[in-house]
DNA sequence: ATGAAAGCGCTAACAC
DNA sequence: GTGTTAGCGCTTTCAT
């Protein structure tokens, strides 16, 4: 129950017959210390249940084995998952976790800002940093600021000039999501996505259309947040304006979720009056009833790269030139909501 | 980037031709500063983007407005709803979150130490702390050694002697769910559960009997992690046993969810075949397919309370006397997978 | 092999 | 109002 004096180094010295060097030394597990000297140390530092400020350390040596994460939201098993691969693969390299959530605010530019600075002030070591802000005037004005700090941070699923980048292909993957659609037969596809999830996969369900030369009507396209809620409703929306589409391919999982919800309460059965296919591959995917198609992001992968980046670019002192893109290839997932296992069962 | 020259308060002090403690007033809003010279500060410290060390600082007000939080997983929609609530609430509340898992090792008892070692190390104000280890001796150890840091610490559904603690009620949210089965008529429930999952939910399912003096079959017990995985063995190894039962009450909705896929592919009907709760209501649990009966946790109300209690103890110095303890109800959510609607309905 | 002393970047008396 | 100075708890030369 803290004895009231707090204990330091000081204590430690004291009680052990030697000063603090020595004590630091042997904390530090330098060498060229007598065995018996290291031994009432030893004993001084667990007879105090002494633990160094790790903190006064990092003010000489410079560094603070701690790494502060950004991510939108933990909530969307997609990012819970992200941030604890991240944790664990980061706690085996010796390092602490700083995190910080940004969309669970209505200002979530504001809030990303601020967390950046908790961090810088912290002294983190590096950041890895996510967003579900779109590409404004402020978010570049931001992103340069936060570049003059001169910490290594590494960007995922973000574009970002001038820091290193991970990120999926969701191009591809949603092409390969919308391709299929395509392939099996349906010529009404809506899509439900929004500025939040990144633009690409809109782009991707475009081009596939292009690809094929399907025209792409533009009433089928609903934006918003990247929510169950959001699907749910945009979904309903679709429903009731009475426009024709026989698929859907949704712009996350959460969202397809919804779609799903509403498509059952409105009595259209899937995928037989209307093929869903989602994104991201979150285990509530395959539970959902029909289980749900999607494109599966490679996410332990993605979040071990993102902290072995980290750690390069503070090893390599954050070298410009060290800045890299990689990007991960995405995989379509074929499960029932898009109807072609029982095509095939059927034909 | 990073222009060479790390950048301090002197060098702000410097170019705005004041000392350095004129530059720390400033930055904390002390008054009694002119105006004109506060205005030549500030400007210096636009112009170099300084940020102050915030570690330097702490050292001194010997407060870092940084919490511990220790979850067992993230993977879990539960802990990731609870950390998100928790950082969201610390934020308000000016304070930054260090996070650590303990679960996604094999040794997680290990873990927890070294996690909140580093959070001491890292001079936290206060850890929230929740764990999945069992009670033996190694972690009575423990939570004695935690103890003497003297650092502030509330623990989330947890007993540990001299502490603050935050917990649900457990024994009451699992009798409700039995006794609602049994009111159904069930007379064979199975429990899938597990030390991980605190006994309480064990306790209250063999309380539920003993109030309405019906029989406790042991083999109708299986005890495991709780994960989906966990979930679909053990009602798979409960189907292949032949054993009787007509329900099953599940320790978080995880298992619930496992249960139930191995359920379906065994080919029994649910309800009208086996009645399934869980506990936790995660969002999944609506999406399921029935949709799953189970108890719900004011996750919420829950994180903030646990901010709460940790700033509490910040504020008063942790005195011991300031300990409390506060036990939150929890509510059953009737949905299909129990069968109570349906035979409402066919009444 | 070990001690003395100089800081790390900052705040908080204490002076003027 | 503002500057000077003494630390916070530690690591690291530089001596010895």
């Amino acid at each position: 129950m803290g004895n009231g004096m707090k204990i330091t180094i000081k204590e430690v010295a004291k009680e052990a017959g030697v000063s603090i060097a020595t004590v630091s030394r042997v904390l530090n597990g330098k060498d060229g210390i007598k065995p018996s000297t290291k031994d009432r140390v030893e004993k001084a530092i667990v007879k105090y249940n002494f633990s160094p400020d790790h903190i006064a350390r990092s003010m000489i040596v410079k560094e603070s084995k701690t790494i502060g994460l950004l991510v939108p939201q933990l909530s969307n098993e997609y990012w819970a998952t992200l941030a604890e691969v991240i944790e664990e693969a980061l706690w085996t390299h010796g390092y602490t976790l700083l995190l910080c959530t940004s969309s669970t605010r209505d200002d979530s530019l504001q809030k990303e800002k601020a967390a950046i600075h908790s961090f810088i002030q912290r002294k983190v070591d590096g950041i890895i940093y996510s967003t579900s802000s779109g590409a404004n005037e402020s978010f570049l004005e931001f992103t340069e600021q936060i570049k003059r700090y001169g910490v290594p941070i590494v960007a995922f699923d973000q574009k970002i000039q001038g820091m290193s980048q991970i990120y999926g292909d969701h191009l591809q993957g949603a092409m390969d999501a919308v391709k299929h659609l395509i392939q099996l037969g349906h010529r009404n596809i809506a899509y439900i996505g929004g500025p939040l999830v990144s633009p690409e996969r809109e782009l991707g369900y475009r081009n596939a259309h292009t690809i094929h030369d399907l025209p792409v009507y533009e009433q089928l396209i609903t934006r918003g947040e990247p929510t169950f809620q959001f699907g749910y409703r945009a979904m309903r929306e679709l429903i009731e304006s009475g426009r024709l589409f026989t698929g859907v391919f949704c712009g996350n999982d959460l969202i397809a979720l919804g779609a799903l919800q509403a498509l059952e309460t409105a009595g259209r059965r899937v995928p037989e009056d209307v093929a869903v296919v989602g994104y991201d591959d979150i285990h509530m995917a395959s539970f959902a009833k029909p289980a749900l198609t999607t494109v599966r992001q490679p996410i332990a992968e993605m979040g071990r790269t993102l902290v072995e980046q980290v750690l390069l670019s503070i090893e390599t002192g954050n070298a410009p030139q060290q800045s890299r893109h990689l990007v991960f290839p995405m995989t379509l997932v074929v499960r029932e909501s898009c109807g072609a296992k029982t095509r095939v069962r059927t034909l």
